[in-house]
DNA sequence: ATGGTTGCATAGCAA
């Protein structure tokens, strides 16, 4: 009996007074380029940084068509996914139990497979995870003579409002994903030359600042460990014979952690050589380490 | 200025 009543009185006062051990939580975001065509890929980048939580973007695949038994064999147990024909299309593959927000916009009423949100069943708190894939935007930066650039700056404008209105106040969140935008100067090759690229234009990159700076201040979490001027790339063209010898990159991935998360920040790392693999993405993994 | 490469609705798009 009294041994009973110890036990008890353990179990109510400890989550309250003691300091749990903070969970460590790799996560990978990574646009895949069609995940059928490289789920070999997949398999070498769980292999190379054994990541906890790995968001993708263009799957390319309808969710009847999505290659489940194959990815789960990947030794992801827990896996959300929205997708289409063709485009787009995004997935969260995680080693740790989630719950997807069933509730999400449909961005800029266009029915594409964009955006998919879960909530990570973290010990203490969840942790909820976007997964983004912002619109490329076409060649011509010009939304009046370019529908695609004009949809790109609406679908960033109402992550904003939608992130500044109520998305935001939720503690413990993580926007990862292809931002098709490289915001600073030293996230291009070139930044004079990219001015006027689609990606690096300005009325791009002080529109991802407007929405960066919702719900207190989102943290750039790769730049945290490697700040400008430091060069940091996740993409180069397929349009080069030698990628690696002229290395016109730009961030385009982005990991951003809300600001109450900031302690939470252990490692990141840009998985470079990925972009060297067989069959390679034009994008390489971006990874960053939390302790949350 | 143009073209360069890749993936999927395998034919033009989109990136």
């Amino acid at each position: 009996m009294s041994r009973a009543c110890v036990t008890r009185a353990k179990l109510t006062v400890l989550p309250n007074t003691m300091a749990r051990r903070p969970k460590k939580l790799r996560l990978v975001t990574w646009n895949i380029n069609s995940i059928r065509l490289r789920l070999a890929r997949l398999a070498d980048l769980a292999v190379a940084l054994e990541p906890d939580v790995i968001c993708l973007q263009e799957t390319k695949v309808a969710d009847e068509e999505f290659p489940l038994r194959e990815v789960r064999a990947t030794g992801y147990r827990h896996i959300a996914y929205r997708g289409e024909k063709a485009y787009n299309g995004v997935a969260i593959l995680s080693k740790i139990p989630l719950a997807v927000i069933p509730s999400t916009p449909d961005w800029c009423g266009k029915g594409e497979s964009r955006h998919l949100a879960v909530d990570l069943d973290i010990p203490g708190a969840p942790v909820r995870l976007h997964n983004f894939y912002v619109p490329a935007g076409g060649d011509v930066p010009d939304p009046e003579a370019n529908p695609k650039f004009r949809h790109k700056l609406d679908f960033v404008a109402e992550a904003t409002h939608w992130f500044a209105n109520g998305a935001g106040s939720i503690p413990r969140q993580i926007i990862a994903g292809d931002l098709n935008i490289a915001p600073l100067p030293d996230d291009v090759w070139s930044h004079r030359q990219l001015l006027d690229v689609v990606s690096h234009t300005p009325v791009e990159t002080e529109a991802l600042g407007r929405w960066q700076a919702t719900a207190g201040g989102w943290i750039d979490a790769m730049r945290h460990f490697v700040p400008p001027p430091e060069k940091l790339y996740t993409w180069w063209s397929y349009r080069n014979r030698d990628w690696r010898q002229s290395d016109r990159g730009r961030r385009l991935d982005h990991i951003w952690i809300s600001p109450d998360m900031i302690g939470t920040l252990k490692s990141g790392e840009v998985l470079k050589d990925a972009r060297d693999w067989p069959l390679a993405s034009d994008h390489v993994p971006v990874c960053v380490e939390l302790l949350v």
